[in-house]
Order: structure tokens, then C-alpha cells, then sequence
DNA sequence: GGACCTATCT
DNA sequence: GAGATAGGTC
């Protein structure tokens, strides 16, 4: 019992109540079970004290029914920063107890707390920090420890249940369970960039990254290069060599592209602001362009569309290969302040500027940053006016997209069926280069 | 089982 | 509406 109360005493737990006889009394039976405590009424006191970051607190215990309506911002935040959060109420209401728990309350209670109750506490306290040690463990040791943790003994709980799962389902095709289970497995994701953080048990959704201008320009390079029917994510993700950049987000970007329902940030700023802009889904005769499922948008047009939107510099005239040396940067942005802080002045403003702290780094940020000058980004281009040759129709067609001399972006099996005419000497529908 | 693609979600 | 994610298909 001695060691309980070492333990005890170490940790230092913010209550929060506006019932003053609750926080007295919960207070009082805190510190006979010997916390440090510190009270307070109301969340948004709480919540600055949080925020200060000093003192510390290793729990918080929130009378969720905060008269100032921040009961639930508090719960948010503490979680934000990793502090495990009891939340109490008066009320015995499983919607309000699924509903704090769904925001990452350790343990939901109702009022009055008992002795017995607080005595329990540090046991969720230490756990929640083993929890969080974990987490920070695997993530850290990500590369490292891949080898051994296949081994499933690090995560060995997790496994037998997800393996029981599988068990008790033999029929179960879908891959989101086959992907959790690899990434308990393994400590990663499918794709390590892309790893969905779990943050009390829930799958924290990726921060997303911002489609720049200059990004998709490296898209566009790479749909180039690659030219008509080998447009695929991976040979995209791969030409772009853009660290951090995941398979998935190519895959991502592409569908919007190919769909054409892609803006760049510039562009959506100025139709945001001004008169419609030339809308790629009008043709030059202004009417609606019926979606072809599938369709792929011309290249051409896309690239006249989204310059005619950026911010042209004094090399605007210059040809294909004088492209000026720049800096790109997927801008990450927090999914809270997704369109929210777009940063559309261009990646030198970005998380650079004097705002950036208002713009929390994705922790893979670190992958994102380039070198000064990308020059050799573009090595391929000055030779890719003969490259546009690869897969690209140079006759006239009576349709103005089959005018390009660019390729269009198609997908697999929709050039995999236009060509298979072409291609009855050749098996293989992937990779083929048509003449 | 990886990759692609589309629908759906956030 | 942009980008992420789920789930079907090859």
C-alpha cells in the first residue's frame, strides 16, 4: 500500500467543478487518498491553465457540464497534449458518456465520485502513460524495431484479438482489418508516411497535405513523362520523388484530377473572391460538359488552366526547360484548420513565416523539407518535348481533347480497353508504350 | 496480396 | 470542395 501512495502523490490532478460542494468535497477525499490537487470551477479556467502549460497535471477531472460550455473544449485539449481525462457528470447518460469517450475521456463517471473511485485513479493514470509511452516507442522506433515486431510479440495483445476476430469471421474481405492488423503487427502502415496515429484508441485522421501549385506542376511533370496509359500512382509517386508524398495521396490527387474537380489554392482563392473563373468544366462554347465517368481531362488544358491561375514571374516567357529554380513544399495542414489557414501565398510564406506556430508541424514534416534548389527535380523535362511522343495522338481527332499534344491521364482499364486493339500481339496491359 | 479505382467520408 | 479513407476489383 505504501508503494500505491508513492505513486500517488506524484501525480498532480486538475479538478474541475462548478458544483463548489463537489469540488470541496472531491477535493478533500483527492487529497486524503494523497493527489496533489488543484481546483477550479470552470473549464475555461481550466483551460488556460492547460494551455500556460504550468503547473503540470497528470490527470484532469472535468465536471463535463461546465456552465461556460467548455467542458468539452477542455476535454479536446487535454487530450491534444496527452493528458488523460476523467469526466464526470451528474447524470447517468450513456450518450454523454459515449460521447466523451468517443472525444478521448479515459473514463467516464457519475457524480458523487467515491473514495474507492479516486483510490483506482492512478492505475488508469500510469496505464494512459505506458499507452502513450508505447505509442512514441513504436513510432520512434519505427525502422528500427520493424524486424523484431513482426515477430507479433510487442503487440501480441492486439494480434490475438485481431486474430480472433479473423477466426470468428473466415469470411471477412475487407482490408481496412487486414491493414490494422499489419500496422499492429508491424508497427506501420501500408505506406510508413501514411501511418494513422492512434490516439486513444481512435484512428487519428492524417493531417492532410495541400495540393500546391508547384506540387501539382511535379504531378504534372510526372504524368508527362510518364505519358498516356502509364499514369499510375506509383509510377507518378515515384517520378515525383517528393519525400513524405504517399502512394495513397497520389492516388488521392489523381482521381481529383482525372475528374477534374482540382483547384489549385490560387485558383480557388480567386474564384473565391472574384467573378466565376474559367471553370474546366465549360467548354468554349459555355456549356456544361457532361462527366464521362472515367474521362481523363486533357493535360493541356489543365496546364493553360492552372498557369493562367498562378503567379507569373518574369520567366513566364521562358520555354518548358527554363523553368526557374524553386522550393516545394507540400503544406501540411492540421485537418481543424484544413481551409481554413490555407497558406496560398506560395510555400515560402508557409511554415516559415512568422505564423507558423499556427500551424502545427505534421510530425512527418521533416520528410518535406527540400533543398534549396530542385533543379535537378526537373532533369527529365528539357528532353520531354520528345518524351510528349510516348502514347500521345498526334493526329487530329473531332475531339478537342484528342488534339492535345499532350497525353491524357486515363486509367488503367480505360486505356487498357482502348488499347487492347492495338496491343493483341502483347499480353501485357501494363507499361505498354504505344507508338 | 499489392495496386488501382471509385465512392464515400471528414 | 479538397484530400483522406474504405472497400471492391483485377
Amino acid at each position: 500500500m505504501a508503494s500505491y501512495l508513492r505513486v500517488m502523490r506524484k501525480l498532480h490532478v486538475l479538478l474541475v467543478d462548478h458544483d463548489l460542494d463537489c469540488l470541496i468535497s472531491t477535493t478533500k477525499k483527492l487529497e486524503l487518498c494523497s493527489y496533489k490537487v488543484t481546483y477550479v470551477e470552470l473549464a475555461s479556467t481550466a483551460l488556460s491553465l492547460l494551455s500556460s502549460g504550468q503547473p503540470h497535471f497528470d490527470l484532469v477531472m472535468v465536471n463535463i457540464n461546465s456552465p461556460d460550455m467548455q467542458g468539452y473544449k477542455l476535454l479536446q485539449h487535454a487530450v491534444n497534449v496527452d493528458i488523460p481525462v476523467i469526466v464526470m457528470s451528474i447524470d447517468d447518460n450513456a450518450f454523454l458518456a459515449m460521447g466523451a469517450l468517443k472525444k478521448g475521456a479515459l473514463l467516464f463517471i457519475k457524480k458523487p465520485v467515491t473514495m474507492d473511485m479516486l483510490k483506482c485513479l492512478w492505475q488508469h493514470v500510469v496505464r494512459d502513460k505506458m499507452r502513450i509511452q508505447k505509442e512514441n516507442d513504436r513510432i520512434m522506433g519505427m525502422a528500427a524495431t520493424n524486424n523484431h515486431s513482426k515477430s507479433g510479440v510487442e503487440f501480441r495483445g492486439e494480434v490475438e484479438e485481431e486474430n480472433n476476430i479473423i477466426v470468428g469471421n473466415n469470411n471477412y474481405k475487407g482490408k481496412k482489418k487486414k491493414r490494422a492488423r499489419k500496422s499492429l503487427i508491424n508497427g506501420v502502415d501500408e505506406e510508413c508516411e501514411s501511418e494513422p496515429q492512434l490516439i486513444n484508441n481512435k484512428v487519428k485522421r492524417k493531417e492532410c497535405i495541400q495540393w500546391t501549385q508547384l506540387l501539382h506542376r511535379k504531378f504534372m511533370d510526372a504524368v508527362e513523362q510518364l505519358g498516356e496509359g502509364r499514369c499510375f500512382p506509383k509510377e507518378i509517386l515515384e517520378l515525383m520523388d517528393v519525400p513524405g508524398l504517399t502512394r495513397m495521396q497520389v492516388s488521392s490527387h489523381l482521381q481529383k484530377f482525372r475528374n477534374d474537380n482540382w483547384r489549385a489554392p490560387e485558383e480557388r482563392k480567386s474564384k473565391q473572391n472574384n467573378a466565376p473563373a474559367a471553370s474546366t468544366d465549360t467548354n468554349t462554347s459555355g456549356q456544361s460538359k457532361p462527366r464521362r465517368f472515367g474521362s481523363m481531362p486533357c493535360l493541356k488544358k489543365r496546364r493553360e488552366t492552372h498557369e493562367d491561375s498562378e503567379v507569373h514571374t518574369e520567366n513566364d516567357e521562358m520555354p518548358n526547360d527554363g523553368y526557374e529554380s524553386i522550393t516545394i513544399e507540400p503544406i501540411i495542414m492540421n485537418s481543424n484548420q484544413q481551409y481554413h489557414e490555407q497558406l496560398v501565398s506560395g510555400p515560402n510564406n508557409s511554415r516559415h513565416g512568422a505564423n507558423s506556430s499556427s500551424n502545427p508541424r505534421f510530425p512527418y514534416d521533416d520528410f518535406f523539407n527540400f533543398p534549396e534548389n530542385i533543379d535537378c527535380l526537373f532533369h527529365n523535362f528539357s528532353g520531354m518535348q520528345q518524351g510528349f511522343g510516348i502514347g500521345m495522338n498526334m493526329n487530329e481527332s473531332s475531339d478537342p481533347e484528342q488534339n492535345s499534344p499532350l497525353p491524357s491521364v486515363k486509367t488503367r482499364s480505360q486505356w487498357s480497353s482502348e488499347t487492347s486493339n492495338f496491343a493483341s500481339n502483347s499480353s501485357e496491359t501494363r507499361g505498354l508504350e504505344i507508338e
